[in-house]
DNA sequence: CGGGAAAGTTAGGAATGCCTAATATTAATT
DNA sequence: AATTAATATTAGGCATTCCTAACTTTCCCG
């Protein structure tokens, strides 16, 4: 008895304990709040899954017993590696399918994220793998976010916000946030997309507008929306001429 | 309170009473078993989803209380108007989108079908019109069968099928059964798919095989499997030369 | 450090959708 | 017509996943 290693193996590896559609929303989330290191607060998880509260402590219960999570009463959860290449094969999931609505399909970018949201905890691994060559096995998704390989890597690079780049400094739009149609249609308009190179002109205070020039033009955002573009800054052998 | 019909209408066309999964499957089988019209056993419909038949007893009742079914106790079921309407809406989206992995991600035919079930009640309608469209507004599915209008009209030719065939009768194959995957291989290595003409040549008593010629070659089947083969008789004109 | 706000939990309940076991109805058969 | 075989239903339960209301723990601030 001593050692206690066993043949939990078998019983721990088994890919055939398919998840149910809530379970995996919540480990995604899980892991998209604390990018799957971090101790996650169970209120937070309600509010982004739009559920009580309440609902998240029994389920996230649950989720524990099975080997999903750690879970301390009054303490937040963590994603264990079970649960964490679980958010990963739904993650990975959701980017391919937004990726090939959008190219396969002509998806307007602000509706593949709702599309998407629902085929994820249908399509099997063989389909998201065939999408993925279809389109070239592409490594970003439409709003810029990394797709994790089928092993669970992914890159995990923390991005600045447009929010935080002083004045006069440049940088690329690496990705936007997802999940608000209208907010993507508006970037949309302003040409904010990946890959969009922009200069910070100048910054009100007090929650004020930021002013930033974008292949010419010159155009003025709240924080809020500059909060949701994440951006590389440029160093100066990048840098347009400005 | 004479006349009874009231603002029924409001209630009853509502659109946005989304259906679970479940309830979509019940309201396909139904259909596919009575062709929308004829009374179904709930053993029958039992038997076909694979549950027990007193499970079919309690949601029986609650879809005819929803007004999707017609239900007298001990008597089968009927679809109503709005039943069968849901259910031709389901049965669009599996033959569409059994369509599309074929011909777009290049599924093998026999396993377009298992993929099909669950994706069919995660797909928009967007996406699901946005597929045909892609290739081509497809009339049948892989396996020959109708596909429905988005307003509900079907092809509901009863056809012969191979078994039913008299000696000398020349055929088109025009559809066979979707649901088994080792079937499929079968019939598709005998090369008996959608659109192959054969002729019967001999037909063996006392449930014995069924000679057929096709194109060329001479193979026998037994009548399990050429029941599950739907054809249309070839008049003389268009018959192959024999 | 003590008290109140914020965060999180338990208790109790509802809807869905399935199960087994026991019972009722209908149909078939002699 | 009576019995049996078949078909179908109710009764009682269980797992999921959500809810509201009431309670508990933690955290922060003066």
């Amino acid at each position: 008895m001593k050692g206690g290693k066993r043949a939990h193996l078998k019983l721990e590896q088994l890919p055939d304990e398919t998840l149910t559609g809530p379970v995996e929303d919540y480990l995604k989330t899980i892991y998209e709040i604390g990018r799957g290191t971090v101790s996650v607060a169970t209120n937070e998880i309600a509010q982004r899954l739009n559920i009580a509260p309440a609902s998240v402590s029994g389920m996230v219960r649950r989720l524990a017993d099975q080997g999903l999570l750690g879970y301390e009463r009054y303490r937040g959860v963590t994603l264990t590696e079970a649960g964490r290449r679980a958010a990963l094969r739904t993650i990975r999931r959701h980017r391919i399918i937004e990726s090939y609505l959008s190219q396969a399909l002509e998806y307007p970018w602000d509706r593949v994220h709702d599309e998407a949201e629902r085929l994820e905890h249908a399509a099997s691994d063989e389909l998201v793998d065939r999408m993925a060559a279809a389109i070239g096995e592409p490594v970003v998704d439409p709003h810029g976010a990394p797709i994790p390989s089928r092993e669970g890597q992914v890159d995990e690079t923390v991005y600045l916000t447009l929010d935080q780049l002083g004045t006069g400094y440049g940088a690329r739009v690496v990705q936007v946030s997802d999940d608000d149609p209208e907010m993507l249609r508006y970037l949309a308009e302003l040409e904010i997309v990946p890959g969009a190179e922009v200069v910070i002109v100048s910054r009100a205070p007090y929650e004020g507008p930021i002013s930033i020039r974008l292949s010419g033009h010159l155009l003025a955002i709240g924080p809020a929306l500059a909060a949701q573009v994440m951006v590389e800054p440029l160093t100066d052998m990048d840098a347009p001429a400005h």
